[in-house]
DNA sequence: TAGTGGTCTAGACCACGCT
DNA sequence: GCGTGGTCTAGACCACTAT
């Protein structure tokens, strides 16, 4: 028996693949623009149809930014993606407010072997680790525990706590290079553990929502493991479902 | 001052309306199939490629289904589907199984100010409601109220209830002519009250997983508000973020 | 072989933002 | 006015399914 011959992906999947690797690759750097779609179709070698169903595919994961009239540009992590892409708690009331930031210990070290297992590294590889409590109105409600490969963010760790941002993904890609992409989240209800109990102005054992959340770059390779143990007495956690 | 004038909608989106109404309206039935592209584009009197167009966002929306080869079909609530897009906990190991269920109580009754306000009832409306415990691998792990509108259900209150499947949806869509489309989620970690954790075997004030979801029929309108209390020891929610 | 959706192209025209 | 992305059309060809 013949084996069934794998057909060849469509020209708009292989033009996207060639954009994202560009993407990934820093040709084009975040916040910049992209030549016209013409000129794009024409180093493809295919029609501005073509490509434009590619552009159409990327500014869906919002990786672009696509305005009539003016062009298309990489897309930035700025404080509005931060809020409605990549934070999903808001106030029972229905506000959404970032919540501020107060770094508790930074440090490298080796990978754990779950830490290695869940950002794909070698066994050996080190790591930067962080820890966050994060206030909402004002108020301690989330304890977050943050680990990075170290190889992809060089100096981090030495980096004064005060000058990290509470936009963490802003600082991956304008300092690192990294542009996180996407995520993907495993949310659990736990309790409380002592450490988190004091931190939080709860009582040990109270129920706290755990977001545990893997993010991946552009290429795809994973960038950042974070657990967030959240307080959500007066808050909550939206999700989409089709 | 001149107010701005409201642009028409393109003619692809108010093809996807008309699309969408009769779906809505029950012109074509779940697992029917659609008439062929030409055939859809001649009746709404646009293009080939602008019906096209408004089938491929319905299809991304999980409401219509295109084979190559055989045509366009209404989607149905399979188990499938219920799986894969209404039910988010996943075992910690990455298996996927849908729960049984056992219903413990079905009634109806006058609706109460929170129960009108989340479905958009009015306030004298008469509401059915329905809670089930939920196994996973043979264990009590979801406790679970449903309230649907009785004026969208005529007669569920009746049923036997060892007749109720565990997919609801189905029942929803195969009975009352009810297509749930897309739902809306919300979380929180919360402590089992003595009732919860007397069902799931839990002490009282273990941390659970609240999943407080509104599900939409075709037309919009909300038809069903579900509470889930879910045991987190083996199991997980999954979200994706872009 | 006929019918269906999937891909790809070429080109017209429109709406928007800038200068 | 010019350059950009957004909409819409017409038609060619391909791949899959059923008969």
């Amino acid at each position: 028996m013949r084996a069934k011959l794998a057909r060849p992906l469509p020209l708009y999947a292989r033009a996207k693949q060639a954009l994202m690797q560009k993407l990934g690759s820093g040709v084009w750097r975040a916040g910049e623009k992209l030549p016209p779609e013409p000129a794009l179709a024409a180093s493809l070698g295919v029609s501005q149809g073509t490509v434009r169903r590619a552009l159409d595919d990327i500014a869906k994961a919002n990786l672009i930014v696509r305005r009539q009239g003016r062009g298309t540009y990489v897309a930035e992590h700025t404080q509005a993606r931060a809020l409605f892409h990549f934070f999903h708690l808001v106030g029972d009331d229905g506000r959404r407010a970032l919540p501020g930031s107060r770094v508790l210990s930074l440090k490298a070290g080796p990978a754990t072997r779950e830490e290695a297992s869940r950002l794909g590294l070698a066994a050996a590889a080190r790591v930067v680790r962080l820890q966050r409590l994060r206030l909402l109105d004002g108020a301690a409600a989330i304890v977050e525990r943050i680990v990075v490969p170290a190889a992809l963010f060089q100096g981090l760790d030495v980096r004064d706590r005060a000058d990290l941002p509470n936009e963490l993904y802003k600082l991956y890609q304008d300092r690192f290079g990294v542009s996180v992409a996407r995520a993907a989240e495993r949310l659990k209800a736990v309790a409380a553990s002592p450490e988190d109990a004091a931190h939080l102005g709860l009582r040990s054992g109270a129920p706290l929502l755990e977001i545990d959340r893997i993010a991946f770059a552009l290429d795809g390779r994973a960038c950042e493991w974070r657990v967030s143990r959240c307080a959500t007495h007066r808050h909550h956690y939206v999700s989409e479902v089709v």
